[in-house]
DNA sequence: CTGAAAGCGCTTACAG
DNA sequence: CTGAAAGCGCTTACAG
């Protein structure tokens, strides 16, 4: 790339200052840098993209052109002639308040960090029900707005990302994975977390533990009620009414937890697949005139960076959500690259004891 | 725009899938439409973009050859002929964790939705120093990545909205205010938000009020220390010992609340911000002994949609933060296409009164 | 080591 | 109402 900052000739500035429409202050083209330096465009390109081919002396003045002409490259003109547009898109579920999630945050920090040093931007888009039906998702990759795409929880209807495999898209699915769609995926192991969290609330003398979940479908929802099954029947406690829907948000858990309490009072502890679901339990719970954990323990899933801050401070399963989103991208623009391997990677999980849970309340 | 899914002709599907190299799909182009429909490229031009001129019969000609062939514009080709990308840039400040931040993500949500309406897609960027250093900020619309930025949140590290303003691109400040750069700017309402909660305070009996602001400098920051001293003036107990920087987050808030607790253990109630420094103001109140709000009241500022499930509900004042978003988006585009009239919107704000203020403690 | 030329896929005056 | 042509600013074989 290029260096210092570029200088717009002065004189151009007042006249497009004044002018009714907005226009452009006009660039300087390559053509200008050739005809100031003496070369052809060829060359100029040649010289912006480090072609071992100029020789040391024009490189040099090329380059010194580019610096007096304030040059800088038309990233647009460019992606005409080349291939790629370096831009890629993050695509996450038309839940509410979605942007402002710090789940989804969490992951975006990583990919965006990555795809920084790779040379690449991101495009934030929402895949609310109209953006697929109109075909927008497809349009991303095939009117080149962008190389490919990361597609971040999508734990129900994630049909569309079908129509980008069946393109040929380099798509990665970010902490979902499909048991009927063959697609590139990065997870946690949620396996492994959920045993820690269960080994410790049976440590701690926990019997009857409620669960909170959003959407059972999700092959990692699964993955931990697997879990949390095999240790509610070891300990002769399973019971289904036990395993509650808190659609992934505060209000859902709180709504999740009631139900749960009202049908199971003698429970002591409640077991949540996210942090969020584990907030607003936590705030039905004190609601209710219980206190955690006196009362009841609970248990997240994803450490989010507020969850340490909460009353009482969240004990929950660490998910390294910015290494997640770091390796996504990272092998999202392997493939743009050519990677023909299909991705699937697994990052490890575990147990951050903190201040809502503590000894079963003997009863 | 076009409708109906494009189909990639099978033939070209499995030895594209074969090759080493990824390789796009050939497309469909103008050209090929242009013959299929036996007419010219300008005329396909001139139907994709409705332009009047075109006889209805071909109009539906084309449209229909359109869509036998599966053709999609390409945007890169579109962008380089015409002026505009129809990309604008998302920038938030380098603080940790501000991807995930609730208060940036509702905004960009208000933005995303906005631009979505209006055919505009977005970029999100993170302003880290080098980013500014190295003139990215400027290449972002120099080399035509995006047709204008919304800034949001930059309270200090400011300086590098100078340089966009001064090569006349389009730019909005958002929720931030200086005294020393004049650039378009869309903001809340905070003096009004902040007599409100003082107001409130003081009906409750509180007289000693501290108060946890991040970074001084920010005129809407200013406003509200403005509020708060006038008010503290009244009633006699303005110190300058009971304002305390909180940084803006969660940690820096608790850190905050503990010094000022140090200091002034006569406080009764706590005025902070943001939202995030109150959540740390209360987690350190708990921690050291105190409850809310029987011994210290605690108001925030956002409203965000998480504050309501705190231990207590958090009161705090209701920023309407996806209007703000929506409003700098709208009025940026307008920017874009030509309106030259400075933008500057104010936003009302209001008090929501929930759990965490009560009485002054009688002491 | 460098240049002339074609091409990427559109849009936009300019003619007719 | 429609077409031929130039142009947007690059990159990439192909020559030399």
């Amino acid at each position: 790339m290029s260096s210092s900052s570029p200088r717009v000739p002065a004189s151009e500035l007042p006249e497009d200052g004044k002018s009714g429409v907005r226009k452009r202050a006009k660039r300087v083209s390559m053509r200008e840098v050739a005809r100031h330096s003496n070369v052809s465009v060829a060359t100029v390109s040649m010289v912006l993209n480090n072609n071992p081919r100029i020789s040391r002396a024009t490189q040099v003045r090329v380059r010194r052109s580019m610096d007096d002409l304030g040059y800088t490259p038309d990233r647009v003109a460019q992606s005409l002639s080349s291939t790629y547009t370096r831009l890629i898109a993050v695509l996450i579920p038309p839940l509410s308040h979605a942007f402002a999630d710090a789940y989804f945050g969490e992951i975006i920090s990583g990919i965006y960090d990555r795809a920084a040093r790779l040379g690449h931007k991101i495009i934030l888009e929402q895949a609310k029900p109209k953006f697929i039906e109109s075909g927008q998702h497809v349009e991303l990759v095939e009117r080149r707005f962008v190389d490919g795409m990361l597609c971040l929880g999508f734990i129900e209807n994630y049909e569309f990302i079908q129509d980008l495999v069946d393109r040929d898209q380099p798509v990665i699915a970010v902490n979902t994975q499909f048991t009927d769609l063959e697609v590139d995926t990065v997870v946690c192991d949620y396996t492994a977390g959920a045993e820690q969290a269960m080994n410790c609330l049976r440590q701690l003398g926990h019997q009857k533990i409620g669960m909170i979940l959003g959407g059972s479908r999700g092959v990692t929802t699964q993955d931990v009620m697997a879990v949390y099954r095999a240790n509610s029947e070891e300990m002769g406690t399973y019971d289904g009414g036990l395993v509650v829907d808190g659609r992934y948000s505060e209000s859902g858990g709180a709504e999740a937890a009631r139900q749960l309490m009202d049908r199971h009072p003698e429970v002591t502890a409640i077991f949540c697949t996210n942090d969020k679901m584990a907030m607003g339990a936590m705030h039905y719970l004190h609601r209710s005139g219980r206190s955690v954990p006196e009362d009841v323990s609970v248990v997240g899933f994803d450490n989010l960076y507020a969850s340490q801050f909460l009353n009482p401070p969240l004990t929950t399963v660490h998910l390294p959500l910015y290494d997640l989103g770091d390796l996504a991208c990272e092998r999202l623009i392997q493939r743009i690259r050519g990677l023909r391997e299909p991705v699937s990677e697994l990052l490890p999980t575990h147990l951050i004891l903190r201040e809502s849970t503590a000894m079963a309340a003997k009863r």
